[in-house]
Order: C-alpha cells, then sequence, then structure tokens
DNA sequence: TCTTTATATAGATAACTGTCTATATATAAT
DNA sequence: ATTATATATAGACAGTTATCTATATAAAGA
C-alpha cells in the first residue's frame, strides 16, 4: 500500500530538480515546442526529453503532437493538489494524523500531555 | 552561482521523501522529542536523526535540547516561502522569466508571436 | 524514395541519497 | 565513578537519478 505521504514525496521529488523547474516556468507563459524549451538550457535533447516525460507522466505537463512538433503546455490541475497538500502539511495546526497514536514518551512530553 | 531553481529545488528535494514529510506532519500539532517522533517509525534511531538533521539544516525545522532530549517544532516561516513559490510557479501566467529571452523557433510559436 | 529535422528511446556511468551497523558523546541516576 | 539512556556521527552499501552518446522513429520536403 503506497502511502498519501510516499504518493506526495514522488510528486515533490519530481518537482526537485532545478531544470525541471525551470520547465516548468517556461512553460508557464505559455505553450511551446521541445525545440523552443531546449534553447533555454546547456544539456542535451535527450536529457529534455528525459525531463519532459517525467513532468508529463507525473502530469504536470500536457503534450500536442503537430507534425514533426510536440507542444508541452502545464496540467493547471496540479497546480491545487500540490500547493494545498505542502500548505497544510507546513502549517501549524491542532489536529494532525498522529493523534490517531500515544507516542508520548519523554517527560516533558507527558508533563505537557498532563 | 546559485540559481534560484537551484535554491527551491534543493528544499524541495528535502521535502521529497516520505519519512521527513510524516516528521513534518507529526510536528504540525506539536513539539515532539525525538523519543516521540521514532515510535511513529520503523526505521533506527540513526536514520531519524539523519532525517531530523536534514530538515534542520534546511530550517524547516528548529529543535531545543533540554537535559538529553531533544525537542523539535515547526519553523513555521518555511510554510510562506515554499508554498508561495510554487503557488506562482505552477499557476499560469501572463509574464515569466523566459520574455527576457527570445527563444520562439518552431513555426508555431513564430505564428504565434507575430 | 532519399534526406533532413524533431523528438524519443536504450544503455552506460557518475553522483547522490536513504538506510544500516558500529561507535561516540553527553546527560542523568545510582 | 559507573551505568544507563538519548541522541549524534562515521562509514559502508544498495538503489535511484541526471546526464551523456548512440540510435531509432516519424514526419516533411526535395
Amino acid at each position: 500500500m503506497i502511502s498519501e505521504y510516499e504518493k506526495m514525496a514522488k510528486l515533490l521529488k519530481v518537482l526537485s530538480d532545478k531544470n525541471r523547474l525551470k520547465i516548468i516556468d517556461l512553460l508557464s507563459c505559455g505553450e511551446r515546442c521541445a525545440c523552443d524549451l531546449l534553447e533555454a538550457f546547456e544539456f542535451t535533447q535527450p536529457t529534455l526529453s528525459h525531463h519532459l516525460k517525467v513532468l508529463a507522466d507525473y502530469q504536470f505537463i500536457k503534450s500536442r503532437k503537430e507534425g514533426v512538433w510536440y507542444h508541452y503546455r502545464l496540467n493547471p490541475e496540479m497546480n491545487d493538489q500540490i500547493t494545498v497538500f505542502l500548505s497544510t502539511l507546513l502549517t501549524p495546526k491542532a489536529s494532525c494524523i498522529c493523534h490517531d497514536q500515544t507516542i508520548c514518551q519523554c517527560q516533558n512530553e507527558k508533563e505537557r500531555v498532563l
């Protein structure tokens, strides 16, 4: 069974590459073909192709074929999913998943709970 | 020179581990000592220590020593930094960094720009 | 049909990372 | 002082990944 943490960790891993972040930024102002994107980078064409595949596999971008060209664009649905998750996760809150468990052991915790 | 993409990619890489996400979730409802946290996981104590160090090095959490115990808590300042960045990045927009460059090559792009 | 061009795929490699065992350190209690 | 406990550090190892070169595929034009 794959946990929610595991799913989200995988999505964040896809985002945790400077070149993929740049690709997303480039696409954020409109659709572009791969040959356009390649101009913005110093790596080779297969490397760009690899990054685009990773982004597409995880639904961050969508593609459209037109003749020889593949056109790539952002998938706006990913926006909410990621930012809502992170915002929720990183915000201090009174209730979280760990409340189902009793994992308080050290003195300080015991005092705090009592 | 380290780009903004590179900095943010590193922060996202820190978050892109299911166990570190869980640690953050556990801390999101209050401070806990390492021994508490360890109970929630199946890995060894040095592994937890490693993850806590990574999270602390990148300012996601802060620690406080009390006797033998280290108490860990979220650093709420990270919340805005990450979520604002991602929200901005993933939202389609009219203006982005790539507008400084002229990287339009393929027919479709040329037509679109004209 | 042959060539050119845009992109994808295959396979190799070096670097990175999550985990482990073993050990060190630091504090508290006896 | 000695022992026990909480945590950190060191070093090893296996799995993952970003990149490369070489090659395949597919579409367009001559």
